[in-house]
DNA sequence: GTCTATACACGGATAGAC
DNA sequence: GTCTATCCGTGTATAGAC
């Protein structure tokens, strides 16, 4: 058998398994048996059962990823001057998450999982690693932050761009785990509360003694 | 020996060894020879090694919760008029988690642990572990935020109490894992830029089309 | 280079004696 | 409540077949 064809059919059955059963309630023997493999094609391919999680993981957050890069192109192409709005840059953001957790039941367990992912491994081997999958994010992102919040420098767009981050992925890994009582909204409303959020954050003045609105 | 006793050697013991190998990293039986107890008391005093993480992360978290509800009381004694000001009541509720952190460097990794925990659980047992762990931390600061900005409903609190609570986290938990490029703020700075990133989002209207400022 | 069979060391869990 | 002995499943490593 075509070595790719072992390797996706692999990635393909880690991708269900995972989902159904989580990471550590599958045991690669369940995993390799279903996937018609040998138990030892796993660490032949991906060296570790820990890669191959990462593996089946980033290629679905490479996905998301150009898709967030795609709607931003258009964005600034649409907008010649560089006056894109904070709300159209924070959907390009935004949405292509949103949307590969409708794709299917089971994606949303696999944000969760790359939350639990990150938030497992220890921070120096964290920061290449996030460095890796959301650098070039990062950098587009808070740019285009820059250009569309008068105030704002790259140094504090980068920090509020990271507290947008992390009010989108509490959102979408468990539907508002922070809080009970969040429950009762729609997810298309849920982004745009997000979104008259984030947006308003971003657009704070740095000085804390004066009141917005 | 005391049962008592022994649950505490366990406990104090799993705090030690889970701060610097990390849950997976430390076995029970390595835990129990240091802690100078049997293999099997792990079991017969929390029923499995997930329940025992489960216990310490608890008393953490709780120690934390309880130093937020004293500083709202007090906030809320200091106004009997009910006119907190949110960036007070962000305060009550952010610090301590911060404090905790600067009490010892492994209480990052406690607050990881519980953020890797909270996501690695499905959502169906994640919702009542949330519910009993911030369940009066929910309650009490909602109601708090709807009285200190105006056109805030009840619902509407929730929700955004969830972004606050999800911006905080990703900060505590690596230092801002989200985002590349934001290490450079000290950690005095980056409470104090929170409290304004999210002061405003609490504040902004539904309405995305009106303009803040 | 790809896949198979097998061996190993270690993990959490548990039954039953004390 | 505590301890010993034991069980079974796990990820991983490797020797060798194709």
């Amino acid at each position: 058998m075509s070595a790719e064809a072992t390797r996706e059919r692999i990635m393909d059955t880690a991708d269900r398994l995972f989902g159904i059963h989580g990471f550590q309630g599958t045991s690669l023997r369940a995993l390799t048996r279903e996937a018609g493999v040998n138990l030892a094609a796993v660490h032949y391919h991906f060296g570790s059962k820990q890669e191959l999680l990462r593996a089946t993981l980033s290629r679905h957050v490479d996905a998301i990823n150009t898709r967030r890069l795609e709607l931003l192109d258009a964005l600034e192409a649409a907008h010649p001057g560089g006056d894109v709005p904070v709300e159209d840059i924070l959907h390009a953001l935004i949405r292509p998450a949103f949307e590969f957790t409708h794709a299917s039941p089971e994606n949303t367990e696999v944000i969760r999982r790359m939350s639990s992912l990150l938030h497992s491994e220890s921070v120096e081997v964290l920061r290449p690693l996030v460095e890796e999958v959301f650098g070039e994010i990062a950098a587009r992102f808070s740019r285009a932050l820059v250009r569309a919040v008068p105030h704002l420098d790259e140094r504090l767009a980068r920090l509020r761009l990271g507290f947008a981050i992390g009010c989108m992925l509490s959102q979408i890994d468990g539907r508002g785990p922070s809080m009970p009582g969040s429950d009762e909204f729609e997810d298309a409303e849920r982004v745009e509360q997000l979104v008259t959020f984030v947006a308003a954050g971003l657009r704070a003045t740095a000085d804390p003694k004066e009141g917005p609105r």
